[in-house]
DNA sequence: GCTGTTTTCTACGTAGCGTAGAACATCAAC
DNA sequence: GTTGATGTTCTACGCTACGTAGAAAACAGC
């Protein structure tokens, strides 16, 4: 029950990004930015969009739980729920409990996880 | 890019419990069986699906990579490409992969995770 | 070559998402 | 208190994924 579209998954990368409550005007200014900066790829190119459109995406993802809205100010602001790390380690756990035996999905799982993030992994674990 | 529908989910749940390859009839039936036996909710009533529907699902599934289809013999047998343990495991990296700070979502996950996953865990990363 | 079985092609209904105009609400200034 | 600017909701359209399956084509045995 949370997978999100691309201009959703854009809008909430802003909103995690930034720790204040941002209007959806902001948001917009701000997809329009987005553009090749991060020197990667020559794909999306920053995205010029109707403020409506951003409403539209942020009344979704409310209506998600992914975002909340203060009414009381005239412009509204919007910011993220939980934050990124929190909300993906959600999702995580979810598909883990997706599968009868979750015993043998974290052993494939740990398999396939770099030695740094192992080790983070032990850390927190607590080698007893 | 792999999330899956209902249906799809259900053939996919089929394929990966039993080891041997299905035929599209033999998981019709299968389909048609799998009703409230895991006395549950009383949700989802055996399916009586036309072959052909779950034929379709089955070349979807195949195009996303999850089933494999042995065209040899007359009847078509499928099978699914990798284990469900895997696939969720493949998953699992697929969203912890989807957020920059990867060591925090890990910190997260392992925050929310069962005592006896943990000692799983413990298990699996022990010895450095 | 005909018949029964299996597979492919084509298609329709529903739902989610990107997209945005039209209509409505709100508030500040006159 | 009417007007205009600004912001929000409603409605809607196109596209793609998925559930669903009939029609048509490929095949295998007689």
């Amino acid at each position: 029950m949370a997978s999100l579209g691309e201009l959703e998954r854009a809008v909430m990368d802003l909103l995690w990004a930034g720790q204040e409550a941002a209007t959806a005007n902001t948001l917009r200014d701000m997809l329009a930015l987005s553009t090749a900066a991060h020197g990667g790829a020559a794909g999306h190119v920053g995205k010029d969009l109707a403020v409506t459109t951003v409403l539209t995406v942020l009344s979704r993802l409310e209506k998600k739980g992914l975002v909340e809205r203060e009414r009381g100010t005239r412009p509204h602001r919007y910011q993220a729920v939980s934050s990124r790390e929190d909300h993906t380690a959600e999702l995580m756990h979810e598909v883990l409990g997706s599968a009868p035996d979750r015993e043998a999905v974290l052993a494939r799982f740990i398999g396939s996880v770099t030695e740094s993030e192992a080790e983070t992994l032990r850390k927190l674990l607590g080698h007893s």
